[in-house]
DNA sequence: AGCGCAGAGGCCTAA
DNA sequence: CCTCTGCGCT
């Protein structure tokens, strides 16, 4: 199947001038049609089957293509089945999309490809496959954080251990981290364990581990972690996998985690020579008891032919990666920058390609994104480039509040729209999910259609859980989680008293919950009421199952919900939400209909992410910039640019200035997204806590290059006093406004000033003259310039860039000129403020502008 | 058992 | 600002 040859499609005459990449070069002009269109790097990616292959594709650069063209080629080469090839991707959004376009270049539909999913999809159904070597059944279900908070909550309770001072959460957060690590419990550094209540916190990884199996159940960190532990103790169920996946694709590799990339290790070895390193690798793993080192899987488990010297012959098989180093934004969920940095030292032999050349975004869109990236250390470097012009500047708009931010944008959405584009094409991307509300508030009352991306999920609405917690009973009766959570949903009279007592029933017999019910209802320890009402439950349960194999899932779903009462409740209620939320339960019984069975819906239900209803009506899209990654538009917003929520502060207390740069990281993806407009907002004031504070721009606007920017006022101007214009006169006496709307670099300079005058209006004071004429000042930190920022400040200079280009003290305009402005067209200067002036366009109306970007006409 | 209220704490990002 | 918790009352 695989010989190490390195020409690959069917030799073409190589007739092209020879550089690198020149066989590449050569066969661009002739070939399958799928190759067609494809640019020498590109098709290098997809051509290049044999051996480890890393893609380094910058935004933008065609990654989706290369991957989809690559699955084309192997198949269409007769390199391996659809069922050979393992694909995975991080979203169900993404693993859909390359179906999508699969289906698209083959013709057909990818119906064949079993393997291409998410690492949580495939992860869980490999461990389907062995559950029982996981001490589970096959029918597991898959907890979600909440249940996960849950179920320690109750291993916290039964420890006497004070949640107030150790909060479950954090606690599920440990573990996840571990767990992301590939760390069992028994391989967590004894340091690490320590620091949770005391010291208990490993054992009560352990202890969470064995209620998972009891419950039958595992939460996400399992899906993989089981899986490299199965393949670590069975070395035969590895090969058979080894095996069968001829061909290994990874998207988003940045964003791998430590547990990922064993996985994926051990996948990517080839069969027939592994066995007895893998062996070795059990052995090793044989004395995982104690005192490993702290990063024991890091360092120890990977004893693959990658990892040293010691082997010669690098058996590793045909595993392409694609991923950008300056895209990697899941540091906090375990995301190891490192796995693509080291990406060559692993897998010897790798080719490395790099992509950078950028079909999506305008020149000063790629300018803007690349120079803020720039600022960044840790990265491979690559340079993006593009063909296209250089279109419009990235815009940068100061508001008062985010209020006005949101009256801003939608303002300039309307006008959008107005132009005849879709809104389908417009995009605006928050760093904090709580960013949204005031948008869709603004757009209900603008009616202007929307749909929130990867919002709160729909499964993660109660009546949604409390419905899958009914089915996750029928299929799966140890489920607990779930029954105690219907067990009084509609309220039965089964409350805590009744649980409680169910539970240390359960306890002592080591039964689940469901079979404790049963047996209590036989006895006389409960009152005759609530005894009563278990009886029925039991029962209703006992019929549900019954009913399950004669009943379509659908209809059984449907009945469940009528005959538990269920509906009913929500029927009687008189709240506002409650019509929605039936809405709700009607979508989920449609939704089942896509799955063969429960059992199959119930798998599926947990790791999928996305509700997407609607994708064709004609909506702006609002999201978190995580969601955005992998999207484009030609509009794309970027509100709330303010320190302290991008960079996000918790963020760089946490991490530091890995925080900062993965941050930076994040603007660079929001950027990026942009084909043709990109528009940048922050506001001056914002509600923290709901209470409204005063914020300073973010520094990332500092880090915009100046040629590729150009500042403007915010449409939504009539929190501005209520008139469009503006003058000294007016910011004078208005001292809140003072610095509302200034450049960041005035506003620095301001807050600067402000502190150092011992004034204290929270950069909110000052007059305009002042911010104007302190200006260019601003380019050199002034003494006490770090003072005002929340955390240390880099070098300064770069403040400079963004002023320095619009700064100047007097403009070179006077009052009635003629004036062009790229974007704004034709018009006439009717106020002139230091640069700032204020024109009056034949087209566009009264705007504000700093004067070095119109001309004289 | 169940309801309503007061107080506390959280808002980052995700499968 | 919003949600969750615990408490006291019915």
């Amino acid at each position: 199947m695989t010989e190490p040859s390195k020409i690959t499609s069917e030799s073409v005459p190589d007739h092209q001038p020879a550089a690198g990449g020149i066989a590449a070069r050569a066969r661009a002009s002739v070939g399958p049609k799928y190759l067609a269109g494809l640019n020498p790097e590109q098709r290098d990616a997809v051509e290049t089957l044999d051996g480890p292959v890393l893609v380094l594709a910058g935004a933008g650069t065609g990654k989706t293509r290369v991957l989809t063209t690559r699955i084309a080629h192997i198949l269409s080469q007769g390199r391996a089945r659809p069922a050979e090839i393992l694909s995975v991707t991080f979203t169900n959004k993404a693993a859909r999309e390359m179906k999508h376009r699969l289906g698209q270049m083959l013709g057909h539909a990818v119906e064949g490809m079993p393997w291409l999913g998410t690492f949580h999809s495939i992860g869980g159904r490999i461990l389907r496959t062995h559950a029982e070597l996981a001490q589970l059944k096959s029918n597991f279900t898959v907890l979600d954080t909440d249940d996960q908070v849950r179920l320690l909550k109750q291993l916290l309770q039964a420890d006497n251990i004070d949640d107030k001072r150790w909060p479950a959460r954090m606690l599920a957060g440990l573990i996840d981290g571990w767990k992301n690590r590939g760390l069992t419990p028994s391989q967590v550094p004894p340091g690490e364990a320590a620091v949770f209540a005391n010291g208990k916190g490993g054992k009560l990884y352990a202890s969470y581990q064995e209620r998972l199996k009891i419950l039958n159940a595992a939460d996400f960190g399992d899906l993989l972690l089981e899986d490299i532990r199965i393949f670590r103790e069975h070395p035969d169920i590895l090969r058979q996998y080894q095996q069968r996946f001829k061909y290994i694709l990874v998207d988003e590799y940045q964003d791998t985690n430590v547990a990922q990339y064993l996985w994926l290790r051990l996948l990517s070895q080839a069969p027939s020579l592994t066995s007895p390193r893998v062996r070795g690798e059990v052995a090793s793993q044989g004395d995982e008891g104690e005192g490993d080192s702290p990063s024991a899987a890091l360092v120890e488990t990977p004893p693959l032919p990658a990892s040293g010297a010691r082997e010669q012959a690098p058996h590793i098989k045909n595993i392409c990666c694609v991923g950008d180093d300056d895209q990697s934004i899941y540091g906090w969920r375990g995301a190891e920058v490192d796995n693509i940095l080291r990406f060559e030292h692993d897998f010897p032999g790798a080719k490395v390609i790099r992509l950078e050349r950028n079909y999506r975004s305008t020149g000063h869109i790629l300018a803007a994104a690349s120079h803020l990236i720039a600022h960044n250390e840790g990265r491979l470097g690559k340079t993006l480039r593009t063909e296209d012009q250089d279109g419009e500047k990235v815009t940068v708009t100061g508001s008062w509040d985010s209020e006005e931010e949101a009256r801003g944008i939608g303002e300039e959405i309307e006008q959008i729209q107005r132009k005849g584009e879709k809104l389908n094409e417009i995009a605006i991307l928050v760093r904090a999910s709580y960013q949204m509300r005031e948008f869709e508030d603004r757009f209900v009352t603008l009616g202007l259609p929307y749909r929130v991306i990867g919002g709160p999920r729909f499964y993660e609405r109660a009546e949604i859980r409390d419905a899958l917690a009914y089915l996750r009973v029928i299929n799966s009766p140890a489920d607990d989680l779930a029954f105690e959570r219907i067990v009084n949903v509609p309220k039965r009279g089964l409350g805590d008293a009744t649980v409680q007592m169910l539970h240390d029933h359960a306890r002592k017999r080591r039964i689940p919950l469901f079979e404790a019910a049963r047996a209590v209802v036989d006895t006389d320890e409960l009152k005759p009421k609530a005894r009563g009402s278990l009886r029925e439950v039991v029962a209703q349960f006992d019929r549900w199952r019954a009913q399950r194999e004669v009943t379509a899932h659908t209809d059984l779903a449907q009945i469940v919900l009528d005959e538990s009462g269920y509906t009913e409740m929500w029927q009687k209620d008189r709240s506002a939400d409650a019509a929605g939320r039936l809405e709700n339960l009607k979508e989920l019984v449609r939704s089942m209909e896509e799955f063969e069975n429960l059992q199959g819906f119930l798998e599926h239900i947990s790791l999928v992410m996305d509700r997407d209803s609607g994708a064709d009506e004609d909506a702006v899209s609002l999201m978190t910039l995580h969601s955005a990654k992998g999207l484009e538009f030609d509009n794309v917003f970027l509100p709330g640019w303010e320190e302290g929520l991008f960079p996000s502060q918790r963020t760089l207390d946490e991490q530091g200035r890995a925080g900062l740069e993965e941050e930076r990281r994040l603007g660079h993806v929001g950027l990026t997204r942009a084909r043709r407009r990109a528009m940048i907002y922050f506001a001056t004031n914002r509600r923290i806590h709901g209470t409204w504070s005063t914020t300073i721009p973010s520094r990332f606007l500092d880090e915009l290059p100046a040629a590729n920017v150009e500042i403007t006022e915010s449409k939504g101007g009539s929190a501005w006093g209520g008139t469009g214009g503006y003058g000294a006169s007016r910011f004078d006496d208005m001292e809140a406004f003072g610095s509302t709307y200034s450049t960041p670099g005035w506003q620095r300079a301001q807050a600067n000033r402000n502190r150092g005058g011992g004034r204290n209006g929270g950069g909110g004071s000052g007059g305009f003259e002042e911010q104007t004429s302190s200006f260019t000042s601003s380019a050199s930190p002034g003494p006490d310039f770090g003072s005002f920022s929340p955390r240390r400040r880099g070098p300064m200079t770069i403040e400079g860039e963004l002023v320095a280009k619009s700064t100047g003290t007097t403009s070179e305009f006077s009052l009635s000129d003629r004036v062009f402005h790229q974007k704004f067209g034709y018009g006439r200067v009717t106020k002139v403020d230091g640069n700032k002036l204020t024109i009056a366009f034949d087209k566009a109306g009264e705007k504000k502008v700093v004067d070095s970007f119109v001309q004289l006409a």
